[in-house]
DNA sequence: ACGTGTGAAGGCCTTCACAGCG
DNA sequence: CGCTGTGAAGGCCTTCACACGT
């Protein structure tokens, strides 16, 4: 496959909304115009950020909107499921938890830690919260019975996040989505002089949701609004 | 000032937080190499994005944290507060009232706002719930006592979000955090068919924070590897 | 005739190398 | 001598125009 934009990436997860929308209001076809104009985006983009990935369309006619759906859900890999594991069940990683919306993409929260003792045990959206020292324990057993756990997310407090992080990757999860307003390091706090990323790392993906950040480049652009800012970032 | 780019704002976010951590450690010197390390990024990069805004280190001798810091905070506009209203005030929306660090930020919250009659009146984070029928009346008031209303930040479900955000921009609100899954259209929903902005969305600014869009984009990437994604991107 | 798919042009961000200053 | 600040080079993404298929 060709070298692919990062944006790219986030437009296709904006069209696949716009789809989802369109088929359930019983829409059958649209157009890269159409879709630029809901996306936000050029129908250039459209068509080229499509082009990467197939030819999904009809010259003179467009795009078929179940057709096109389902061509970007198997590029997005949300044909299959997803094991996550939330470490974090405090206000933020019970929001995700129950937040709607995961589950129609086959997301599957498999299993929920924290370190605070007083929320081990406690039920979040059927699961019982365990010990965050017992997710390596976990996460193979998982491995032999229902599946391998693929994700984890980190909706701990930030000085905790790092060594979340850590956790995760020892027990051998492949992508992380972590909600902490830090950089997580690719690399083992002990070896933190080390500039190179510690083996076990190799090959996690690392995806960022801060809305801190948000509400600071928020600020900005109220302060500076002739920074025009009709850019591919705000799919983010 | 200069045409900046978007992502070298982000990367400020990453940078201001650093020295942050640095602050608390009393740590009292830094260079761009150290920036550039704990914020992935190359030391090329720190020292452009602090060119954008001025010269903020010593020659030979890198640059003063709490100096950085500040100009850092001055640059992104949190030095001043900021009154921001939540629409939406279910398990998201409480959960983004509740999280710690905003305040730290002078971001203060001074209304919540729901349309579900079971939450109105509902205390969260010392503040009544109240219908969002009440907000223009509400920010009218506002900007005629304690300060005008800066931002309103949207937590409500996606089919519920371009209302709210329109209700927003007539309330007179500059800037729009949005959780929702949607792009938020800069019209009228009457004008839909129209393709410019209506008048009244001028000069808003949205910023999205859409955490299963981060989802979606981490399957993706666990899916494809081999797509280097040492981004700026992961600044989001 | 209409809208997609795409090679090529253009522009903007990043990278670089080094000048400049402490 | 060390590290910042910056003009210039480079590269990648976006934009464009048009060929192509229906």
């Amino acid at each position: 496959m060709a070298d692919i934009p990062t944006a790219a990436i986030s437009r296709l997860v904006t069209y696949l909304r716009i789809l989802e929308q369109l088929e359930s209001n019983e829409v059958s076809r649209t157009s890269s115009n159409d879709l630029a104009e809901r996306a936000g985006v050029t129908a250039f983009q459209v068509r080229k950020d499509l082009a990467y990935f197939g030819r999904f369309g009809t010259r003179g006619m467009g795009y078929t909107v179940p057709l096109l759906k389902r061509e970007l859900m198997r590029v997005l890999g949300l044909n299959q499921t997803w094991n996550v594991v939330i470490i974090g069940t405090g206000r933020l990683g019970q929001a995700i938890a129950n937040y709607p919306g995961a589950s129609d993409y086959r997301f599957q929260y498999v299993g929920l830690f924290d370190i605070n003792p007083e929320l081990i045990g406690k039920e979040v959206r059927g699961l019982s919260v365990k010990h965050i020292g017992s997710l390596s324990e976990f996460v193979q057993e998982k491995a032999n019975t229902s599946g391998r756990v693929d994700m984890g997310f980190i909706a701990v407090p930030p000085e905790q996040a790092q060594a979340a992080a850590q956790t995760l990757v020892e027990a051998g999860v492949k992508g992380i989505l972590n909600f902490a307003p830090i950089v997580i390091q690719p690399r083992t706090l002990e070896r933190a002089g080390l500039h190179e990323p510690a083996d076990e790392w190799h090959g996690v993906i690392i995806e960022n949701v801060d809305f801190l950040a948000g509400m600071k480049r928020l600020a900005f652009y109220i302060l500076n609004p002739h920074l025009k800012i009709t850019d591919t970032e705000e799919h983010a």
